[in-house]
DNA sequence: CTGTTAGCGCGTTCAT
DNA sequence: ATGAACGCGCTAACAG
């Protein structure tokens, strides 16, 4: 025709979108019949005849149904948001990658949103998942212990359930919510039970953000661990820094200044063990393990590269995404009460601990 | 329950969700109004008063527009897709950084697709992108040089155009769309030249699958850095593999077995770099850099955590991801011809590499 | 400046 | 088994 005046979308070569409505009139029948025959819930099934006739229309008009038209039309949406710290680490990234395998085989679509660690950006992408009517939210990474924070996330997460949306935290948040998370005190107590039977007691503990709750868990088994055996955890025998490697490294460097009498280094991550072995070895000019014994946490993949490979404690982490999926998915259950799930950790001897010194 | 027939949300306290209408009520103005101040563009202003009225109405009922049907109205969504071979690798972990920094800028949330390197899954997500109606997909990561992908690559691209939708590669995958790749010839041609100043003159090459177009790429910088200083690269000098670390230390195995002569390996990638690292110094017990040079490729974090620390040519990862945001926010632009953005990359020198002995 | 109204593409009763 | 018609929540003419 002439002049379409509201046509805004791209037309195809017949002039207008490939819409349900055209894919029914190429097939001689009603939009009713398509949809059932293409979308299926309806109902009732559609005659052999029919039906044949509406799937050939499809394809050959190259159908794609409008997913914001359902969305629109069902009130629910095949999306779901996974909110991770940092999408660069190693550690969030494992997580996505079984959260995206278990979307997959759902036909889900993820929304990604990465907030630097930012708690605010954590809300505000809350929101922006709640105002894509995202059928789920995954929030992922460790929580902050900040309790106003955790007021207004629980604000937020009670939003968007009573939209009708489904959550499931991986790690502790704080929050009433279904939640997976690796047993973090587990694995730092095995840790320590490990440097204890190589003869360590004089141990140094290299620590992120105490606003982290996976850093409050690690560091309660190193106390529980410690506490166990007759010993406590000295104040100088802590040093807290950024999550990172860089941290790692300056914390080292500040724990053996105070204390140069430590034979062994429990870092509460990979990342800062990474940075660790940089101190010891390159800074310090301490041998690995011959001098000072080294373990790390979480058995990113660059705990294998190193020299001398790390001992450290492995997390399952991409089963952590799938099983976070599980939850989600599992829509019968989240009746009743709140679900946890936890998940075994491993420590995992490799090179950089020994036997301790005399 | 009483009965709701067609209630399918969960409904808000006082029974319905909020909707746009619901504020309109609440503040006593049509829904026309209400749609101007929330959401601005319609282009007429509203008065001081109602809008004040709207404002607080929402703010009050806690109204969030519903994406999807803004998306129906609008006919564009504000989610741009990204595929991936694999999160879980830091170079696509690193693209996705930079994808997700630019989207946040500007109010755009996206939707995350992984491959696994299987070139039917990229297309059947290209599928489920123009079902949602992304805005935009952006493709990342080497591309496939089979002839008989491409062609329904650019089919299913072709479609994805057609629908209104805007297309962006990272890195070359044979097709005609807007590109930002990294220089992989350059950066080969620098890694060779680098070592052949060091006096290197038998390098081998640890390459990754020649299906993709990266190691094409990557090897066709090699050959011509060779043969400008008159020399062919050997088909003995080089072995392909998987394209990672595991791939890296299998293809060295065999490429010393052939060639036990070699000065130096040439890694296309760092994880085949890392492999190559272990190869050579555990199990050939060949000292790097003392008797084998090594460079790697990409600059992950990696290269730093290793021993010794890889010479590799660094990649503008984040910023890549930027840029290709870039090109689909440039709307202007897209008329006319393509546009292909080539990013620098620079070798990093560190302490893999030295002399050539003798 | 503000309100009315007609779709956007689809799912789903409700008749037939 | 099939079709007609309404509504999902919102935007964008168009009319006042």
């Amino acid at each position: 025709m002439a002049s379409t005046p509201r046509a805004r979308k791209a037309p195809d070569r017949s002039g207008r979108a490939v819409t349900l409505q055209r894919v029914a009139d190429h097939a001689g029948v009603s939009i009713a019949t398509a949809s059932r025959v293409l979308h299926g819930g309806g109902g009732r099934a559609v005659g052999e005849e029919l039906r044949g006739r509406v799937l050939a229309a499809a394809a050959e008009l190259n159908y794609i149904p409008n997913a914001p038209a359902q969305a629109l039309a069902r009130a629910r949406t095949s999306v779901v948001g996974l909110i991770v710290h940092d999408v660069g680490d190693p550690y969030f990234a494992a997580i996505a990658t079984g959260v995206m395998k278990a979307a997959r085989e759902h036909d889900l679509m993820v929304m990604l949103a990465a907030t630097f660690r930012d708690p605010q950006l954590e809300l505000e992408y809350l929101r922006r998942l709640r105002n894509q009517r995202a059928r789920a939210v995954l929030l992922a990474g460790s929580g902050f212990a900040d309790p106003a924070f955790v007021g207004s996330l629980a604000e937020s997460l009670g939003r968007f359930v009573a939209d009708g949306g489904q959550v499931a935290c991986i790690g502790d948040h704080g929050v009433e919510a279904d939640t997976v998370a690796p047993d973090n005190r587990g694995g730092a107590e095995a840790a320590i039970g490990h440097l204890w039977e190589l003869g360590h007691r004089r141990i140094g503990v290299v620590a992120g953000p105490s606003g982290l709750t996976t850093v409050r868990h690690r560091l309660e088994g190193v106390r529980r661990a410690l506490e166990r055996r007759g010993q406590v955890l000295g104040a100088d025998c802590t040093v807290e820094a950024d999550f990172t490697r860089e941290g790692g490294r300056a914390a080292t460097l500040e724990l053996l200044a105070r204390r140069p009498d430590l034979t062994a280094v429990f870092a509460l991550n990979d990342g800062m063990a990474v940075g660790a072995l940089t101190a010891l070895r390159d800074d310090l000019g301490r041998s690995v393990p011959d001098e000072v014994s080294l373990v790390g946490f979480d058995d990113l993949p660059c705990a294998l590269d190193v020299r001398p490979a790390l001992t450290t404690v492995r997390l399952p982490l991409e089963k952590t995404g799938v099983r976070a999926m599980d939850l989600i998915l599992d829509e019968g259950a989240d009746r009743g009460s709140r679900r946890i799930v936890e998940l075994e950790v491993e420590l995992v001897v490799r090179d950089s601990t020994g036997l301790a010194r005399g």
